[in-house]
DNA sequence: CCTCCACAGGAAGCGCAGGAGT
DNA sequence: ACTCCTGCGCTTCCTGTGGAGG
């Protein structure tokens, strides 16, 4: 083997991949199975939802169609993983059967509009042919050929649903669609994930999309254990997981959102972290740093793809707070506390922009960024109250000054 | 109590980019 | 290729609100 590397000349005394080979003992046995990705073949706690739906959706084995679904319920509450576990058994069944049954899965989040979705789901219905620039009639005309041609009962999955931006069109052609084949019929199953949304639709697109509805509850810390103590026996060598470990991750996500998604993310990323250690088991530590380090990270990818004006604001804001000055607006009481107001901040964002050759956006729209910040968790908000004047709000940062200034300042200059 | 201050946040409207229809 | 339409980001204008101060 040596022989391939003929003359290695020695850089320093360790080679840089010896510290990443010495962990050959590594805590996982699958990564596979703790990634986002993985759908499990037993989805615990969701046996309800998934009789419901395959329930439903059984009346497209006899060739009939079935009601259309809509799911709702927050992020990583098994709304996707539980409709495409359901449509792949339903294919394969009618597959084994040879039923003609299809069925399609389409994300709206990359396929926002009708024509979009449209277009997606008849190329995946002719996989041959492409269907570059042609007319939306054309495409809808495609859709209808097939489903009548092939007498096909065709379950199309739209999920997250709510990012179709003619939303009302999209339903109305395709349960027009319905009325116009002959033989067949095409069911949909919409997802969303926002729960108001279901109360915005307009209630000709409510009353065909939502012929049946059901929610997906957020999972509580008992389930989300459960959940992890499978994934762990997956994807960890046995016994390199303290049970208390999988309790935290299951604690500190249950107290959050309920979503499986980041306990089974923090869970890998402690993982992670006490491989990088060379430890031979995961304890509370490891989930507790990566905690600290996910929503560093999450800070990190919010605060890079906020708009420019939104760096500007909060680099202004951090830098405030680094640089607190006498309180010269306060009329009261002396406050040890690092506060700010709206105005100031307004103030030193509009100088700000100008340093770096950028036109200030007017006042009320700031008032509009705080409140996203707001929303954002980035930074947090309280009416001014008493002991100040006038009718303001005291902004703080909801993260260390330092952290994001750094951070912005080789965003906005570097 | 009234007035002023320093804002909050609603309403209307404007210019623009990009998609749909022709 | 060309208008037309529409959603979006934003400005302008405005009314509302709560405390300070006379």
């Amino acid at each position: 083997m040596t022989d391939l590397v003929p003359n290695p000349t020695p850089v320093s005394s360790q080679n840089i991949f010896e510290k990443h080979f010495s962990n050959t003992k590594s805590l996982f046995v699958d990564r596979e199975a703790i990634s986002p990705h993985f759908i499990p073949e037993q989805l615990p706690f969701r046996e309800t939802q998934i009789h419901e739906i395959s329930e439903s959706l059984s009346a497209t084995l006899s060739g009939k169609k079935a009601s259309n679904i809509f799911l709702y319920g927050k992020t990583g509450t098994g709304k996707t993983s539980v409709t495409r576990h359901v449509l792949t058994q339903l294919l394969e069944f009618a597959k084994g059967k040879n039923l003609p049954v299809a069925g399609l899965y389409i994300n709206c989040r990359n396929h926002s509009r009708k024509y979009r979705v449209l277009s997606k789901i008849v190329e995946d219905l002719y996989p041959e042919e492409r269907f570059f620039g042609f007319s939306s009639g054309f495409v809808y005309d495609k859709l209808v050929d097939w489903v009548s041609k092939n007498k096909a009962q065709l379950v199309v999955v739209l999920d997250e649903i709510d990012k179709t931006k003619d939303l009302d069109e999209l339903v109305y052609s395709l349960t027009r669609a319905n009325d116009e084949v002959t033989g067949g019929g095409i069911t949909l199953i919409g997802i969303s994930n926002n729960l108001f949304f279901r109360e915005r639709l307009d209630p000709r697109t409510k009353s065909s999309l939502v012929e049946k509805e059901m929610v997906f509850p957020p999972y509580n810390a008992e389930e989300l254990r459960a959940i992890l103590n499978d994934r762990v026996k997956r994807a960890f060598a046995p016994d390199s997981v303290e049970d208390s470990a999988v309790n935290l991750a299951a604690a500190f996500a249950a107290n959050e959102s309920g979503d499986a998604r980041t306990a089974v993310m923090l869970l890998f990323r402690a993982g992670e972290l006490a491989e990088q250690k060379g430890l031979e088991k995961v304890t509370d530590d490891e989930v507790k740093r990566a905690k600290k380090k996910v929503e560093e990270e999450i800070i990190t990818s919010m605060v890079s793809t906020l708009p420019k004006h939104q760096q500007i604001l909060l680099f202004s804001l951090a830098e405030l707070s680094l640089n607190k000055k006498p309180q010269a607006k306060l009329t009261g009481q002396p406050s040890a506390e690092n506060v700010l107001f709206s105005g100031e901040i307004y103030d030193e964002y509009c100088s700000m922009a100008k340093k770096l050759k950028e036109p200030p956006v007017s006042s009320r729209w700031y008032r509009e960024y705080i409140s996203e910040l707001e929303m954002f968790g980035l930074v947090s908000t309280t009416a001014s109250g008493q002991g100040f004047r006038g009718n303001s709000r005291i902004v703080k940062l909801g993260f260390e000054p330092r952290k994001i200034r750094d951070q912005l300042e080789k965003e906005l200059l570097g």
